[in-house]
DNA sequence: TCGAGATAGTTTCCTTGTCAACAAAATGGA
DNA sequence: TCCATTTTGTTGACAAGGAAACTATCTCGA
């Protein structure tokens, strides 16, 4: 047999990711039983318990670029979960606001984000949950991670 | 301000999201410097070390489909880092197979991968790593994560 | 005032992956 | 033996996001 350049279970990454994907699959399939995606629903997150918002802040604040909030509000809108407004004092902001149907989804899709994050940490102690989030945000800190990479 | 339901930050999953998204990111930006993708090193590293691979069964070991993996082996093909072989018991096999010039990249995508591993993690202890590498498999074997979810 | 530049959102094109339909080949039970 | 079933890989339709070009609007300095 070959030699082995670094073997792929060796990364930290890769065991990150592995989890992480497995995490956010789960998220997905619950969420997509409501009628929505998690992009959907970061951007739902994003609006609620604020006035308007315009697209471009969202598109800061859940880490995508402008041109796919576009597509995602064409998207909430057509569902009815969100609208455009308009402004009047400058007409380029079409800031989104959540419609009466999407305002009251937003809790039940906290919910079971709730639920998705004790389903798969719920057996750990307190501590060791306390711990592992203490160490990513950690590398956040440490590594200046600022939303999600835009270039 | 009304009531948050249940902040965004409080899911551990969100974290962990979070940081596998930057390592993954920074690391596709490492092995795109090199002409290949984050996938196509994924099939590289499964083709190592062995001799030629059905297609499924690769596509079984990096979770993905079939048919992702007969597009990305025509991407490899034609990069000129894997080759398609010829089964003679059972004509449907297209084994795949890494050329010189593939197997001669795959150490230095692994260097890459020990490079980005380090670079994001290298500032904890030794115990540190252990422990976030002994939380993530604990995971994986609790709740029986195999590959990445295919439906 | 007015025109160059900045800004906000949209649109187009490209990439990549899934899903489902498909063709070719192998397999196995009647 | 032979045909229905299974298996393997490919292809086409679709979804979703990024990059960059584009449009409309605003801002600000000369």
């Amino acid at each position: 047999m070959p030699k082995q350049p670094s073997d792929m279970g060796a990364h930290l990454g890769y065991w990150l990711r592995y989890v992480s994907n497995h995490v956010s699959h789960a998220f997905a399939l619950k969420v997509e039983a409501k009628g929505a995606t998690v992009a959907e629903w970061a951007v739902m997150r994003a609006l609620y318990g604020s006035g308007p918002v315009a697209p471009s802040e969202v598109a800061a604040q859940i880490g995508v670029t402008r041109g796919a909030i576009s597509k995602l509000a064409d998207r909430l809108v057509a569902k009815g979960f969100a609208e455009r407004t308009q402004s009047e004092t400058d007409r380029r902001y079409q800031a989104l606001a959540l419609t009466k149907k999407g305002r009251a989804l937003v809790p039940a899709l906290a919910a079971l984000a709730d639920r998705n994050d004790a389903e798969f940490f719920g057996h750990m102690t307190k501590a060791e949950r306390k711990a592992l989030e203490a160490a990513m945000k950690d590398l956040v800190r440490r590594h200046g991670l600022r939303s999600v990479p835009l270039n």
